[in-house]
DNA sequence: GATTAATTTGACTATCATTGTCAAATGAAA
DNA sequence: TTTCATTTGACAATGATAGTCAAATTAATC
């Protein structure tokens, strides 16, 4: 899993790669050229069911490409807070806690 | 650090044991009991400042409350996330190599 | 158990963020 | 210099969030 790199850079290294057009790939999502554009300078963020249309169309791995877009959606929550990295420490534990006594609650 | 409490439960707790009624509370965040009472239940999120401000008005620790808060919001992400676990320890390591070269990218 | 006070619920509204379109501006290639 | 691809920014549509209010429910008190 590459941690230095951001989903929109994975995203538009691998359409350059494959030759594909901003237009051909966004004609395939069935959303504007701009909005793409965007997504892969991180300006916008893809909605879910776009990172896995565009797994399949790049042919990239949907589990990692997930992985990354969550990982991304998790520090977009923390990215101005001082106590970011305490917090992500808790969260883990609480998940791991709920995981342990998984009802639901 | 309490992982097994939620952010409501901690604040319901907390008011009871002052001997505050909702409406009290509510008042001084200057939102309608239902809110608060929601919040307390877990059924709204406060917001960042409610929160500040809900730390001074029951004398809990506002870095253990925001950090509290904090980590249920990332956790409200991916709670419904298969990969989830993975994201979170995934956005750790970004956090690390953000941090790592501080340069604000 | 009737009355009163506190909390909860749900319908509704206002506000704000997100997601998109479109057209014009810019940049790159031919 | 013309053409095609990308970027930018203004705008509109949509959806999520945060709130009010009044009625319903629950808890406490007389």
């Amino acid at each position: 899993m590459k941690i230095d790199k951001s989903t929109g850079e994975i995203l538009r290294e691998k359409r350059e790669e494959k030759g594909l057009l901003l237009r051909q790939v966004a004609a395939k999502l069935d959303i504007d050229t701009a909005i793409l554009s965007k997504i892969e300078r991180s300006e916008r963020k893809a909605s879910k069911e776009q990172i896995i249309k565009l797994a399949k169309i790049l042919d990239l791995k949907e589990e990692n490409l997930l992985i990354q877009y969550l990982s991304e959606k998790i520090l977009y929550e923390i990215k101005d807070e001082e106590l970011g990295s305490k917090a992500l420490k808790v969260a883990e534990k609480k998940m791991k806690y709920i995981r342990k006594n998984k009802s639901g609650n």
